[in-house]
DNA sequence: AAATTGTTTTAATCTGAATTAAAATATTGC
DNA sequence: GCAATATTTTAATTCAGATTAAAACAATTT
């Protein structure tokens, strides 16, 4: 029966299936990734994967879903930590990016949306919309406070979700460049937004 | 025998192709795209594409050379026409906008690079590469004669490009959109490096 | 208008990775 | 240690979509 420590052990399996399955799709594209791959990985046969997934596409929704969870953990910390919505933002930056970086990463690149079955797509555009609406809100409120500069939210939002969203494309795991990544890009992003609107 | 006419009209429909292959992996992603998608664009059968394509794999890479060749094309008009390093980079983020959004784009999103052969692989990942460090050279360049604000310029540009590649992720061809893009984007991603320091 | 070359289709084949079923092994509860 | 359950493997099977070969059709040349 599935007692405490089961549940724990499945789903431990499955969360570094899916730390696995992102990585795999990160570094070696979706149709340069077979379950084989996958599995070989976690050191177990791709047939062993059907006993945490019915299908290749209910991976590649999972991958997705735990992406955009993450994104949207590390934004909840920041609307609940921050000071005001210039606060908001760096935190978030700073804890998304973390997360790519650290331990819990790599987060999935959602490339291939469109080929996942029609209800986990509506699912996963969902969510991201959602998380893109929510990061709009923060700038808004930002700009309400006083402490981001007034600016298109809908085209600076997408500006900024594409720059993080990228990184997985040029981030493989360097570990000095995983430093100077947190240390350095929430400034670049958040650059020109501050109401000052000075530099230093 | 090959007479100007005929190499035009092969080449005509070979380019055509590369658009309507660019699209289809835009909209419906790269596993999500068979080469029956892309004849039906073109109004063809399948089998017609192996006349100007070895396989799939080609047509990708082809897709990802010009993808490159656009980008190319915009920076080096930039670089051309642009007064300093501040004005070549706005007149670069311009014309390589205007090109997604106009009738020569879409422009491939490069999600699969992995799954291309070695030799194509390297060579794309060359043009990436080799982007990358001519934008970096116009922020170094903008940099020194002053009209751009001292950054970490492969940071900067990271974030930067990541911001360009994404958009044909969200930019679906709305016109009203592709407006806006153009009017407001090249701001966006420029804010913050002006050397004024002023927001305004 | 015949012949040559260029382009597309029809109709198969091929292929490799996804998937499945049943058996084997490991783990846990008693 | 034994029974029950959980997990993994082995060994097929399946299947969609890529690929190919030959024939049909179109355009162009002379």
């Amino acid at each position: 029966m599935a007692t405490d420590t089961e549940e724990t052990r499945f789903q431990l399996q499955k969360a570094r299936m899916l730390k696995a399955a992102a990585e795999c799709f990160n570094q070696k594209g979706y149709s340069g990734t077979s379950l084989r791959n996958v599995a070989d990985v976690l050191g177990l046969t791709d047939a062993a994967l059907y006993y945490y997934v019915r299908n290749k596409e209910e991976l590649v929704y999972l991958c997705y879903v735990r992406a955009a969870d993450l994104g949207r953990e590390a934004l909840d910390k920041a609307n609940a930590e921050g000071q005001n919505g210039m606060d908001v933002m760096l935190r978030y930056f700073r804890y998304h990016i973390e997360m790519m970086v650290g331990d819990r990463g790599p987060i999935a690149i959602m490339s291939e949306i469109p080929s996942l079955d029609p209800e986990h797509r509506e699912e996963v555009l969902d969510l991201s919309r959602q998380h893109s609406l929510n990061f709009e809100a923060v700038l808004e409120a930002g700009i309400e406070d006083g402490s981001i500069s007034g600016c298109n939210v809908r085209m600076t939002g997408n500006a900024i979700m594409g720059s993080i969203n990228w990184i997985p494309k040029w981030y493989h795991g360097d570990p000095a460049q995983g430093r100077t990544l947190v240390a350095e890009f929430p400034a670049i992003l958040a650059r020109g937004l501050s109401a000052k609107g000075s530099i230093e």
